[in-house]
DNA sequence: GTGCGATTGTGAACAGAGGCACAAGCTTCT
DNA sequence: AGAAGCTTGTGCCTCTGTTCACAATCGCAC
């Protein structure tokens, strides 16, 4: 099935960067080699999963042996559109905002922050890391300047869809989005949404609770 | 169906926060009833979806009608186990954790920060919003004082399985990771976990690329 | 060169989630 | 009271995703 072209399952795509993840760490370790038992291990899922997903890409294992760390890596990699840095933008610079900017997990894994923007005047011209918060109406130029693809909205809810709108209009394809709010897109541009307080509620859910009708059997979550 | 006592669909649980959030933005803008299809619009999920999801929780709609926002926000609450306040902690405060720390939108939702954990000589002690930085040496008496059920994990990927454990002997029954690294807990202990940067490597996947073998369809993701 | 233990890749069965479409049931209007 | 018009709740079908289990294949030892 190699080489077919044809789209990997969107579950699969959400667990590629996971394996890559666990590969890097097999990497700074020094292993040369990985079984996929032993690399589900790692990533936390079924061995048979981990081997369909990998199968999507390609035949890169060697029977009886496993996979070579390095060139699953780089299959990987390709395979997610890794090979080149992508330039991203962060738009509303509050706690989160601010945090996300100075947090370094991203440029280590190929995606540069490129430029900050927001509007409010206290906020605009504050430096963060290396860089100076630029205003929003600035959007446009510096993100044709720097090619950024990938925007992070880290807005207020209400400023979220507008923020988006916008910066699609300016040529964003990509949008993570941490406010609480959902935002819609169109055709074309993919969409991610991250919403911090719903983990809890939802891990609540799963709470032991004795107190009322529910049952007190526990569930897992993923 | 109503009051069966069987779980509800995990994909069912991860979506009734998301319908609170949309409800409790009705209520603010004094609305007091509301339709599947016009809750679901607002949500961004298909409104079948949406009734499947809410008729887990009981019959709670009326035909002709809607839902009654303050009535339905009352049972997705309950359903969640979100009744009563529930303290959380956050271990690791870097750049993240500091956010999150700061950051509004858990309390407000019935997620209390109690406490805040870190090891660093130059963090322990430090004032964070209202908390003052506690040594992790003293997790199990504060988790114990403030019936703490939640923690947060934000430290350093090599830390992350060594504190998930401590805080789960202290007490603690759901975990949310953000720590780049996957953590293990056993029967008993519901976990989340949230990596960012794994995020925008999904995203790219989704970008569109003409240079190589791959067809420069577009996938939208959710 | 042959056999053996290990591991991949995948067909097939299974489970879970999603969505259509419609009957049931409510409200309102005449 | 009866009819009309919505909207919910849900049976059923489809599709996606997961898991099992095993044949195919590899490296290595002898």
């Amino acid at each position: 099935m190699a080489e077919d072209g044809l789209q990997v399952p969107a579950a699969s795509v959400a667990r590629l960067p996971l394996y890559l993840r666990c590969l890097e760490a097999l990497c700074a370790d020094g292993v040369a080699t990985v079984s996929s038992s032993r690399l589900a291990e790692l990533a936390g899922v079924n061995a048979a999963k981990l081997r369909k997903d990998l199968s999507h890409l390609g035949s890169y294992g060697t029977r009886g042996v496993g996979y070579e760390v390095i060139n699953l890596t780089h299959e990987i990699q390709r395979e997610l559109g890794l090979d080149e840095q992508s330039p991203v933008i962060v738009v509303g610079l509050g706690n989160l905002g601010q945090a996300l900017a100075k947090h370094g997990g991203f440029g280590d894994r190929g995606f540069p922050i490129a430029a900050l923007f927001d509007v409010q005047p206290d906020i605009v011209g504050m430096q963060i890391g290396d860089l100076i918060v630029a205003h929003f109406d600035d959007l446009a130029g510096i993100v044709a300047h720097y090619k950024a693809r990938t925007a992070i909205i880290s807005t207020p809810a209400d400023a979220a869809q507008q923020v988006t709108d916008d910066v699609i209009a300016a040529g964003i394809t990509s949008v993570l989005n941490f406010a609480p709010t959902v935002v819609q897109v169109g055709e074309g541009v993919a969409l991610r949404q991250v919403d911090l307080a719903l983990e809890l509620q939802i891990l609540s859910y799963y709470q032991p609770r004795s107190d009322s009708e529910r049952d007190t059997k526990l569930r897992l979550s993923v």
